[in-house]
DNA sequence: GCCGAACTACGACAATTTTCGTTGACAGCC
DNA sequence: GGCTGTCAACGAAAATTGTCGTAGTTCGGC
């Protein structure tokens, strides 16, 4: 399995459509994106042809109008996405990128802080056995 | 106060260098990014010029090397480009970037781990205490 | 007073990204 | 059978990014 290539703004734009919407046909893209047509239907298309060739998206063309899917899910995407903003911006530290997303503008809900808690509490579980072996 | 741009892969590395020397003439950037000698000087020298031009970076002619340094900290800058890619790619919820990143292959140490749920039991604190109100 | 070394400034070039117009194919309708 | 509208394909243009060579300036030593 080859390594897909990290999708610029705009084609994320588009898997993001892909995503929420299933298998989709170029046009019926173009609308969600551009619901007050500042942009042309060719733009879409060559874009969409663009990631074709990129392998970021698959194409079933037995019908006229070619209809087009995600390769990859959008968890996946974004965990490839995730670990390269990491390496990036915060040299690979996952705790300094998570200290600062919890402190920004938007605080997370409720509900969202108790999911984290749980999975924090799991990890350290976690930490703790293979340290005491 | 007028809103820097989001600085390219290079430039942040080039930044990267100015936070962890401080305020550095454009050969010391380089040598210390270009140790294997791949990069010309002039390619350093041209970024860092693009650089002062956009206001990512403040510069000191009085000498003859000019000294440079960064405009913003690096936690500003990462904390910008943090909220933009979660904009981006996670529409906004730092709780599914958090458990993303959480969840990535490389798990944060014991400390970090313990520093992560401080933060959030605070959070959590705080949360209940608006709601209560 | 002149020379060479170090430095900045400027322009150029290729690759990528985003945008669009034009062309050619094809299906349905009168 | 020919017209009309929808579609994919292609080329091209503008903007951005990353790279470098050349030219011009200035400092210290001889």
């Amino acid at each position: 399995m080859s390594k897909l290539p990290a999708p610029t703004p705009s084609e994320l734009k588009i898997l993001q459509c892909l995503w929420r919407q299933g298998p989709s046909t170029v046009r019926s893209v173009h609308q969600q994106l551009n619901s007050d047509g500042s942009l042309s239907y060719t733009t879409t298309l060559k874009q969409m042809q663009i990631m074709h060739a990129k392998g970021l998206v698959k194409r079933d063309d037995s019908e006229r109008a070619h209809v087009f899917m995600a390769t990859s899910s959008e968890a996946e995407t974004q965990q490839a996405m995730l670990n390269d903003f990491m390496t990036r911006v915060y040299e690979g530290s996952a705790s300094r990128l998570v200290l600062q997303a919890l402190g920004a503008s938007r605080p997370a809900s409720s509900s969202e802080l108790e999911e984290i808690d749980r999975l924090v509490q799991k990890l350290r579980a976690d930490s703790e056995t293979n340290n005491k072996r």
